[in-house]
RNA sequence: GUCCCCAUCGUCUAGUCAGGUCCAGGACACCGGCCUUUCACGCCGGCAACACCGGUUCAAAUCCGGUUGGGGACGCCA
């Protein structure tokens, strides 16, 4: 095989959904499978709705997660003069025409086909003009569009795509479509085979939604006289109510950034992705990067749309299942070594970061992640959750402050008490402080875990963690003391 | 209204092309148990699906037809 060449074509007029990442994933996967090249393409030939800030997003969110480029960004803005040779050239053909609809017209003929229930689409009003009328009205200055002229065949025109088999559609259903505005500017459409082909584009992997737009695309390729590139439809991503996932009606949800600022792990979400709508074809589910670059192929792609699991308001899941049981494997599962750099973000964005955890403090920290990570779901958790093991200001949760703390009167006198004996352990080890633990249980007549669980409330703020005894050793002596200490403040 | 695509547990899916090994496998979620000072992790077990109707066949989740359902497109957006 020639060197596959794809290209991920993102138009800049909001931030990178989980859609696009999910295209921009299948492609680069496929460009890394077969050692092609990947082309980044900015699709910003609608002025009006493309932004810097969205183009910045997009890249950004392509950085976070991973997903490199071989080449580019480029600008579609800046080939137009391509576009309009492409259209000129149609034009001169034969293959195209100007066409004097105005968009009023067009309009209120598309209403009252909808109305009558009707086919709704181009009449061809301004296909068969003669060439002096056409001259006439230019010369006079009238705003003209120019649209294809789909040819005038019997049968079917159709390709085999690599998802979903031999696709085909009767020339006859297919309307003259614009390819370049009244104003001059080319559109989508041809725009886009233009730079496909420019780009030396052998693989478009893309969603099902551009279906009707590659039977038109097809027309464009033979009509320019190129060589059609290999087409792939990816099955659509929808929500529960089975509609197209958007960033108008589902906000930040679908919005990459959001998993970013969530504490996702860039891989861990990665591999999420890949699951909604393909499968190695066999049980695994967990990849490396390597692992998914060698089992990814396009025809295992699924032709069915699947749906992005998230339940609004859902009081256990802020965002699909699946996505979080992922990133916690990926959390838990990781060396401590390559998850410790992404903690220390979240540490340093909250204030909590020590210069200490990088040099003498660095085994500590790693031993600290290592000892509570199973609990937690997404890296800030160990700012939020952790939190008491980084910082002497933490909140105490009101669940085991009342349960654990303010239900037994005793421990206002028992806690401080065992921090006298605790700072007199020469020895502060697992064993050492459980021994002391559970002989003043025994002194006060309660069971152990009484003992334990209010010093959890008072050491951590929170109603569950890691063996206590490790917990103590890991925040250390003095703080444990310290923390113990203030227990009669937490009592009304 | 027209065209196109799709259809296996609640969700992601394996199995469909080459019919039998599938009274349908895995994962997530859920439920139960073990472990335990708590909560997790881990381990063990459970619940749960071939949309429907016909046809072909000794045999259909798998092939064929239809029905129903869902999605997409039909823009001087991309």
């Amino acid at each position: 095989m020639q060197h596959t060449r794809l290209r991920f074509p993102p138009s800049p007029t909001g931030y990178l959904h989980i859609g696009g990442a999910r295209t921009a994933l299948y492609n680069w996967l496929f460009v890394k499978k077969t050692g092609g090249r990947l082309v980044l393409r900015i699709e910003d030939t609608d002025a009006d709705r493309s932004t810097e800030e969205s183009i910045s997003g997009i890249i950004e969110g392509l950085e976070w997660l991973g997903i490199d480029w071989d080449e580019g960004p480029y600008f579609q803005s800046d080939f137009s003069a391509d576009h309009r040779r492409a259209a000129e050239k149609l034009l001169q053909e034969g293959k195209a025409y100007h066409c004097f609809c105005t968009r009023e017209e067009l309009e209120q003929k598309r209403e009252a086909a909808l109305a009558a229930k009707q086919n709704v689409g181009y009449d061809g009003t301004c296909r068969e003009l003669g060439e002096a009328q056409v001259e006439a009205k230019l010369q006079a200055g009238t705003p003209a569009v120019i649209r294809f002229k789909v040819p005038e065949r019997q049968g079917k025109i159709g390709y085999d795509d690599k998802v979903l088999g031999r696709i085909e559609s009767s020339y006859n259903e297919i309307d003259d479509f614009v390819i370049v505005r009244s104003n001059g500017s080319p559109l989508y459409l041809l725009c886009n085979v233009v730079d496909d082909i420019r780009d030396r584009i052998s693989h478009v992997v893309r969603g099902q939604d551009h279906m009707t737009n590659t039977m038109k695309q097809l027309l464009l390729y033979e009509a320019l006289e190129a060589p059609v590139p290999v087409f792939a439809h990816m099955p659509l991503t929808l929500d529960t109510k089975k509609a197209k996932i958007s960033k108008r009606s589902h906000g930040e949800i679908v919005a990459v950034e959001f998993y970013r600022d969530h504490g996702f792990l860039p891989w861990a979400f990665n591999n999420f992705l890949v699951l909604l709508g393909w499968s190695p074809g066999d049980d695994r589910e967990i990849f490396s990067k390597e692992e998914l670059i060698e089992a990814f192929s396009l025809d295992r792609i699924n032709k069915s749309a699947s749906i992005f699991n998230y339940r609004k308001g859902d009081p256990k899941f802020f965002t699909d299942p699946k996505a979080i049981a992922i990133n916690e494997h990926y959390l838990r599962t990781m060396a401590v070594e390559e998850l410790a750099p992404l903690v220390k973000e979240v540490l340093i964005d909250d204030g909590l970061w020590h210069n200490d955890y990088d040099t003498g403090l660095r085994q500590w920290f790693f031993d600290t992640i290592d000892l509570i990570r199973s609990r937690f779901h997404v890296l800030t958790d160990f700012a939020s959750m952790g939190r008491a093991y980084f910082s002497d200001e933490f909140e105490i949760e009101e669940k085991p402050l009342n349960k654990n703390l303010l239900k037994h009167p005793g421990l206002k006198q028992w806690l401080p008490e065992l921090a006298d004996d605790y700072e007199r352990l020469s020895d502060f080890s697992v064993e050492e402080t459980e021994r002391l633990a559970r002989a003043c249980a025994e002194r006060v007549g309660v069971k152990p875990g009484v003992v334990i669980n209010g010093m959890r409330t008072v050491v951590t703020g929170q109603l569950a963690g890691p063996s206590m005894f490790d917990v103590l050793v890991t925040i250390g002596q003095q703080n444990v003391v310290t923390r113990l200490r203030k227990t009669p403040q937490l009592f009304p």
